[in-house]
DNA sequence: TATAGAAACCGTTAAACAACGGATGCCCAA
DNA sequence: TTGGGCATCCGTTGTTTAACGGTTTCTATA
């Protein structure tokens, strides 16, 4: 019998080897490579023009992070399969992942037992998730909050801005540091508010890190 | 020849499994078993009465954390190298750890390659650190920060209020919450900057998150 | 039984932040 | 060529946060 092919991308080089470490176990499954970010995929698949059937996905990644990754995967490779592995259990993260193609999402604190039980359904129906998160998704969908269905594009000013907000800048300092006046950053500030349905700079820097826009 | 005995700590059961595979490959080193965090530890290590010669720790874990958990070792079996395994590269952590019985300290997005020259460098030297954290040992010895020197002990109530710094809420909205006046939320927090050397919200807003006391 | 530390509380002032409302110039794509 | 998105800038108002100074009560323990 054929394995299906899995392709791990997540930037902690020793998490990406000991997942790989673990599907080896896995009777139906083989990884092909890892890949320490989403740039880094693009790359592989293109040059190596093996596209594998699935993807494990990590979500808060430096470079090309995993909803960006996801949403290239469904237009580019709709066809494979993309497993989200996250530490975030949060609402907007799951939904976030669905709404760009993921078909399966996990968190890290699974057994690995649950992680072939997963791949296997997932590959079988054509989607996996856990209680938790169809719940969430559920009780979303009562709230319908209209930002949850736009595609959220943070501009490239916006993402440094975000990397900032996690500091212990004022705007003052932010704006010093990005060469713009203070005004100016308190508008990107009013756009993210906006855009993440955030009210406070606690709420941008919370999202910042989870989402790892800081430390870039 | 015997192999060192190896316990591994990190609240992502997917994670700790994995790297149990890794180590499994190494000639000198085997897992015994593996601990959500550093309470389980301590009832493993009491109840099993096997105390292994290497603990691999995570630093965030919601119930106790790595800095708690290297320090009962530290006093409690004082033969066990440490090593710490981190996302957080800051010099903070590096630093507490170390002070906290740490003998080393790894990155997780180190090379598998690299977590056995590690441990066996550990073993042998009777430490490891890579040149990143002895650069910012260093760094720190020129700045000599009294609070790097102290034990940062954050009370239960501090925890408490950590938890809600990481939050939207208001010190009078998180006053509610915790059933007390504003003005003893701000004292909390007044305490908090100084213990931890911070000087805004956001900076433990930041902390609660890398730290784990979020989301608890 | 002192004493230390925790938990709770209070007042004042200045700075930072948030919520409104705007405007201009630029570039790219329909 | 026209419009939309991005980046830049501005004013006003009210709330929240931060820095400074304190006090009282309770409990654990040396």
């Amino acid at each position: 019998m054929i394995k299906h092919t899995i392709v791990i991308v997540d930037d902690h080089i020793l998490i990406a080897k000991a997942l790989r470490g673990i599907i080896a176990n896995f009777e139906d499954f083989e990884v092909l490579y890892e890949c320490e970010n989403g740039k880094d995929l693009q790359k592989q698949i293109t040059s190596k023009k093996v596209v594998p059937n699935i993807v494990l996905l990590d979500i808060s990644m430096p470079v090309m992070d995993g909803f960006e990754t996801a949403s290239w995967l469904k237009k580019n490779h709709p066809k494979t399969l993309v497993m989200a592995l996250s530490m975030q259990d949060d609402d907007q993260s799951v939904i976030k992942m669905i709404k760009n193609g993921s078909k399966g999402y996990l968190l890290k604190n699974t057994h690995p037992a649950d992680l072939e039980i997963a791949l296997k359904t997932m590959v079988e129906n054509g989607c996996y998730y856990p209680e938790w998160a169809a719940s969430k998704v559920f009780a979303s969908l009562g709230i319908e909050s209209k930002k949850l269905l736009e595609e959220i594009s943070i501009t490239d000013r916006e993402k440094e801005f975000l990397k900032y907000s996690a500091t212990e800048m004022s705007y003052k300092e932010i704006a010093e540091n990005m060469i713009c006046s203070p005004r100016t950053v308190e508008s990107y500030r009013d756009n993210l508010f906006e855009k993440l349905e955030l009210k406070t700079r606690v709420g941008l820097a919370v999202y910042a890190i989870k989402n790892g826009y800081d430390g870039i």
